[in-house]
DNA sequence: GAAATCGTTGACTGACCAGTCAATCTATCG
DNA sequence: CGATAGATTGACTGGTCAGTCAACGATTTC
């Protein structure tokens, strides 16, 4: 449809699309990123669908144009992130690399998300990831991919002769995926130093620990 | 005031409560097993307070009579049980053993807890223990001891050249906890076998995988 | 410039539910 | 027994808020 527009105000700032269908575009983007704030500073339940509204400075009607429920607003933030660590992964998965390079590239890109904004990931992990009777639920079979796909690293590794075998491949991949994300909720809360420093050095320390526990040669 | 009571139907019961404050601790019990229920099954926010009543066999009115609102009682749920912890936690502590048996201690002990009840480890790590915009934050002195007690359990065993010098204590400690707390994750939502033999391997996995990569024998 | 299309507005409604309270019941004691 | 205190009941209220909708505005098309 918007290829049928021959003349118009011709195509000088590129790949145009039209003042109409780019404020719309905007004004989506918008709200979601009022959203991701509203979620992070008062929590889903607490906050009121206004509230988003206020912080985008929009009508509150203009949320329910773009989304059909507040829950669509963070399935789709959610959803947005989360796609984006898979491809992640499954890009990593495919190079050919040690395993210690693959974990601790998974590990710098949550850090990373962390880092590049905080409230995104507060709002995944304290609204979706941990949320069983919720949006964890919903998402449940998403969230699994992920696992599921480090678990698969880390048995390909055992099968190499890298990793010991006598620890499943699944319950590693939980633990090392957990004491990542506690690593953020950390800083979430609070309790633990930030800054680039302390980033840096936390992506070093769950990989070191965690390899340095499942690799051979500290076996007895 | 229990001890004026000189005469009574006697003492033959052992330590009698008398029928009415008996009757009354019980029904508060009844209550609070039934929020358990209730919370896991429908989360905190999802259910209502009747939802609790009903689950009790009780009137709506008695939630109110023994506590003074729904948070309420999800607070004295949370505390009952991590006070218990902490109070595990310092006895560890106390001990004159390697720290790889005290992290095992506190590995087991959680394990079993999530065995012994799992709706209310459920709840408590669902509602309370990630839930920064609501309980999270009421309870985060409660919720920090425990993280602080482990780190000192890694800090001194870094004094004594068993672990590393170079991870910081309490990020191991955050790391070590979020572990555990991600197989409970992983039991409550299915993605992970459960029964006694993984329950035991869990335990096991936690603490070979995060010594195994403190411990400074296998530093480089 | 008229019509069609879609973005935008915010007042309104209907449902829901935490917490209140006055009434009723039951045990204990003088 | 009668009185008192505490346990128990459940109907009711007041406030909140997600989602609706009818109207208005701006842009594009013919």
């Amino acid at each position: 449809m918007s290829a049928a527009r021959p003349g118009g105000r011709s195509a000088v700032e590129g790949a145009e699309l039209g003042a109409r269908a780019k404020s719309a575009s905007d004004k989506r983007r918008l709200i979601l990123d009022a959203a991701v704030r509203v979620f992070a500073r008062q929590g889903f339940h607490a906050c009121r669908v206004s509230d988003i509204a206020d912080e985008a400075g929009v009508a509150y009607g203009l949320v329910y144009h773009y989304f059909a429920s507040k829950d669509e607003v963070l399935d789709t933030l959610f959803l947005e992130r989360w796609n984006v660590m898979l491809e992640l992964i499954r890009e990593v998965d495919r190079e050919q690399i040690p395993v210690r390079e693959k974990l601790s590239a998974i590990a710098s890109f949550i850090v990373d998300s962390y880092r590049h904004d905080p409230d995104l990931m507060k709002v995944i992990i304290v609204e979706v990831t941990r949320a069983a009777n919720s949006f964890g639920n919903t998402h449940i079979a998403t969230i699994r991919e992920a696992y599921d796909l480090i678990g698969g690293m880390i048995a390909k590794a055992q099968a190499e002769g890298v990793f010991k075998p006598e620890i499943e491949a699944r319950f590693a991949a939980m633990a090392f995926y957990g004491a990542i994300e506690q690593l953020l909720t950390g800083w979430i809360f609070e309790l633990l130093p930030q800054g680039e420093e302390n980033f840096e050095r936390a992506k070093w320390l769950v990989v070191e620990t965690v390899c340095g526990g499942l690799e051979t040669r500290s076996a007895e």
